[in-house]
DNA sequence: AATGAATGAGTCTTCATTCAT
DNA sequence: GATGAATGAAGACTCATTCAT
């Protein structure tokens, strides 16, 4: 009979991933410390290895973990629309995952910048439901004329998560202060789509 | 009287500066070892300690060397003409840097999206010329209504900038599959002015 | 009242000895490691502390229980007859011990070869009563000058006990190749008494 | 120019082999530890890295080193002359090996009994040289029938290896109470020539 | 009685840094 | 100035042992 139930065995398991992807969050995979991951989950160093057989599994767990919330809540975003509904809609899906689970997205976010050979594979593995229903989106408005066509959406939906984590980045770098994260799906979709010129430049500075 | 001539003791230097980028590039800060900068600058562990103080002064003035060679190229590019002009020029010259120091670059891009709140003020402040530069550009064509007046140029320097950064990771990331380096600058600056949506769409899709 | 039966006990203890043995065996002391010889055995971790106090005495009582086994069957074996019957008898129960009991065996000649200190004056104490079954073989013999004289019983008794553990750490070393255990009785018993030269130069050799 | 002569670096190689020998000896693979190892060479922890690559390799090298003398000192026996001046030269040699190198020998000895597949291959390797010269001995003998021809010499050879380590064995789980050194090669020799019963009973005892 | 989660001392190993030559 | 041997702090990981259930 075993001393934990597997709730309360999961419990701990989430905790130690929290632990983890803030530490992880703060001082990247390597600069990272077992000891200090434990007792910030209120644990000694050996039970983290009751848990994770290395670090290295850990971190792939923490990234794992990741993705898998924030594919849940992608795929509850309502995909329907027009273009910008669409894609401000997953966008805020996104940012909700963002804010719920701020030190895994963090990690995600920085190991998907660094192109450390290890991990990018991982990370794209992982992004990929996000990917295609960003790629959904923009490939349904390619018929009517209402995207470019010397790019494959492919690309496009590159672009758009990059510049989604680009926002997130600069949200982090500056402590908060540009952007706010509530006026994050707008500004992506609308410099995304439009561009600096925007919407108006495209009304009237087209006339001549 | 030193026993070396200052241009010797420089050239020393430089070789350091170039085997620790290229090992910071490859493994990041933890990982790299001081050990195999050394060798791969064909000098002995110690003599490191004779030109950096530290591994993280090491560190430092890679940074450092990397945004001085590329504020010197970038007041170098052709600031004047139109808007396209202008940002494609500064986008080139930047594409250039790249090239000749793909290893400072790849630091530089690194540490920037790895928002350590050590390094991030630095990389910042090192950024500036560049973000200057590209603010002038956007600044004279605010007037003419040529661009949203939704958002600030500095902040809409921040995404032009961003957004190169996100192509040179995608590049690395995809190793050189795409987009190739010689297309970034077009690339980023069709893709900041116009959006997805593209200058094509704005001259048909709009009239109506 | 126990809640298990004296023998339920017994039989649990003795499936953890079993199991203590054969990881000693392969392992070593240190090498071995009680959460798998819990495991292997069928309990688990914890249970291993019900029955002993520290891995320290389980390794004693494997050698405990290895000797105890080997002391009542070495008590069995028929002691009279002539010299090389009386060796012969008592080297054959010992290689029945083997077969019988060969992980607490190989655990005990590895001890008793290892000399160590902690260990040396056990093995010594359990391997006595058959040092002295094969003094007691001997010393019958020594007056009939049918043994050489130059070297007390006890020392020549130890040397044929080592010489039976040499037999089984080259059956063990050479993965069962030579000798065969079948032969190693009559092997150490015409090795230990004739020599290399055997009986048959004994008659020949020594006319001239 | 490197700061210490290659003499003055062998000289520090030796220290922690002999050092490590000690330790190996005296607690097995798994039991020594190389903090103690280097502070009993005088020398720090990190220090043994900058000699062997891990604790492994240091072991290895021990024994490496070990039968390399003993090689060497076994080369330099005379081995001519009848069987007995034959094998007693090379015990001798063996027994002055000893002497010199004891806490090396008796890690080979150690080692050797352990029957460990990871190191039992190693050390037959390293006996070898000491295998064929005893086997050159005894070839020479087997034609002119003063030797038994039921066991081939290569045989013998293992078993007369084999004995010597018993004594010294012996030895030293007697505190060198008996035997004593001196009386190995005599004592060996005799025994395995003509055991037991010695060479008296064979004039005497057999006739009849 | 059995369990297995938690613990933390102890181990190997790495590596930035110092400094005698 | 360059060197590389020596150092020891620090970190990943193992495992005997404890103890609540």
């Amino acid at each position: 009979m075993p001393r934990l139930t597997a709730n309360a065995r999961s419990e701990v398991r989430e905790r130690l991933l929290r632990a983890a992807a803030t530490r992880f969050a703060a001082d990247g995979f390597e600069g990272a410390n077992i000891n200090t991951i434990s007792l910030q989950a209120g644990l000694a160093k050996g039970t983290v290895y009751n848990y994770f057989s290395s670090k290295e599994e850990l971190f792939g767990e923490v990234i794992r973990s990741a993705s898998r919330r924030a594919v849940e809540l992608w795929s509850r975003a309502p995909a329907g629309g027009s273009l910008e509904e669409c894609l401000r809609a997953l966008a805020a899906a996104d940012v909700r995952v963002l804010r719920e689970q701020e030190p895994f997205m963090k990690v995600l976010v920085r190991e998907a910048m660094s192109f450390r050979p290890e991990t990018y594979p991982m990370i794209l593995e992982h992004l990929a439901p996000f990917l295609e229903a960003v790629g959904g989106c923009l490939g349904r408005a390619v018929g009517g004329g209402r995207l470019r066509d010397d790019l494959p959406p492919e690309e496009l939906a590159l672009v758009f998560v990059g510049m989604l984590a680009l926002f997130y980045i600069q949200h982090w770098g500056s402590d908060g202060a540009w952007p706010v994260l509530d006026d994050v799906p707008e500004l992506v979709v609308t410099l995304f789509l439009d561009g600096a010129r925007g919407p108006a430049a495209r009304a009237s500075g087209n006339v001549q």
